[in-house]
DNA sequence: AAGGTGCTGTACCCCCGGTGCAGTTTCGAA
DNA sequence: TTCGAAACTGCACCGGGGGTACAGCACCTT
């Protein structure tokens, strides 16, 4: 699965440990994974799990740390590509979603962002560090996207009076939304087709008109 | 006393229980909320409990069913009522979004249809039936809407080509995205004007040229 | 040789979901 | 007024899962 996402080559029991996690939550839930069932997959014991991990919340917070940096690599490694492809900022952005869909496209399963959703709706089983967490990797993403689309609509007049910055949170909302509706409907193509809306709309509101 | 006057203002504890458990839910979601905390909120005893509901997870069925059906009239009835204000498919959809985004916006708490959310990411806790539940509804709002964009898009040939099955789930992925977004940086005014957006995009795509 | 890292093994606690079942109250219908 | 079903209560008990406490051990580095 989500080989954009995959770390390493020498995992540490740990990582092991944060890997067979990830798997499960994303399969089946936090709730419905235990410990049990994470230290017999690696081969370690219970006391060994406890020896990495304060509890079942600390690890729950190193699997979202863990997830949030990989995620920013990947988000920067299209970003930069994009760049390359064309200078422009419209451009580059527009190129930047359609490998963002393409990318999602291949994914083979759901996406691993559900991981920040699941933690959100598990709230108060975690500590408050953990919704902390999330909620900055998402307002980075905000402003990161914001400064973008200021750089674009100084070059390019919006043709819709549009908010930048509701429009840079549609992105994160598109996308968490597409891995619901994914999830539920069992449709792993609604996500990279809701995201290739989502860049028709942009594409919309920024290209001059013809 | 005659029995047509049984009022249904009488809420049976059966009612209660499911109340207190979608409180609760979506308070600090499904794991944190144990059968301990609703009986007693109740005012009933684990008995009583199981005399409704097998087990939690059918309970987790009886308040999905409940909370389906209450939206399915919430959204018939702002239909309804954007129909009346205007008989034009495109400005009574454009009305009905705007209907949605005040009610949104009047919300105290957050959205209740993390409830659908908190299922799916919750999956393999619960039996297939809850999936499907979730599943069918999210496909009746797709059929639903999609039907009101052939009949927009019959009037009004759209400016961009979209798909408008993709443009239907853009609803629901926008207000389920939205939740999570408003959950997790906690502002709920994000859910709303999320919405407003997917509303200037509808008519974006469809206004005629000026 | 010393000390830290990364564990193992054992024993134990409590919460919570869930079972089984016998007995009791409430209340409307006949 | 009686009868029966619905809506519980009470109690005993089970097992899984998270979590604690702590002693010991193997291996690697310094």
């Amino acid at each position: 699965m989500t080989t954009f996402l995959k770390p390493r080559s020498v995992e540490t029991n740990r990582d092991k440990l944060l890997t067979a996690a990830e798997l499960a939550i994303i399969e089946k839930g936090f709730a419905a994974t235990s410990i049990e069932e994470l230290i017999t997959e690696v081969g370690i014991t219970k006391s060994g799990f406890f020896y990495h991990f304060r509890d079942k919340s600390e690890m729950v917070k190193a699997l979202l740390e863990r997830h949030l940096a990989a995620e920013a690599v990947w988000f920067e490694g299209l970003f930069a590509r994009a760049r390359t492809l064309d200078d422009d900022p419209l451009h580059a952005f527009l190129i930047f979603l359609r490998l963002l869909q393409e990318d999602m496209e291949r994914l083979t399963d759901v996406h691993p962002g559900c991981i920040v959703t699941a933690c959100v709706f598990q709230e108060r089983l975690f500590d408050k560090t953990i919704h902390e967490l999330a909620a900055n990797s998402l307002l980075r993403w905000r402003h990161q996207f914001h400064a973008k689309f200021e750089e674009i609509a100084a070059l390019y007049p919006p043709r819709i009076d549009v908010d930048l910055e509701d429009l840079s949170d549609m992105l994160t909302v598109v996308t968490d939304g597409g891995i619901i509706l994914s999830k539920t409907v069992r449709d792993k193509g609604v996500l990279a087709r809701q995201v290739g809306l989502y860049r028709q709309f942009v594409k919309s509101i920024f290209s001059p008109r013809p």
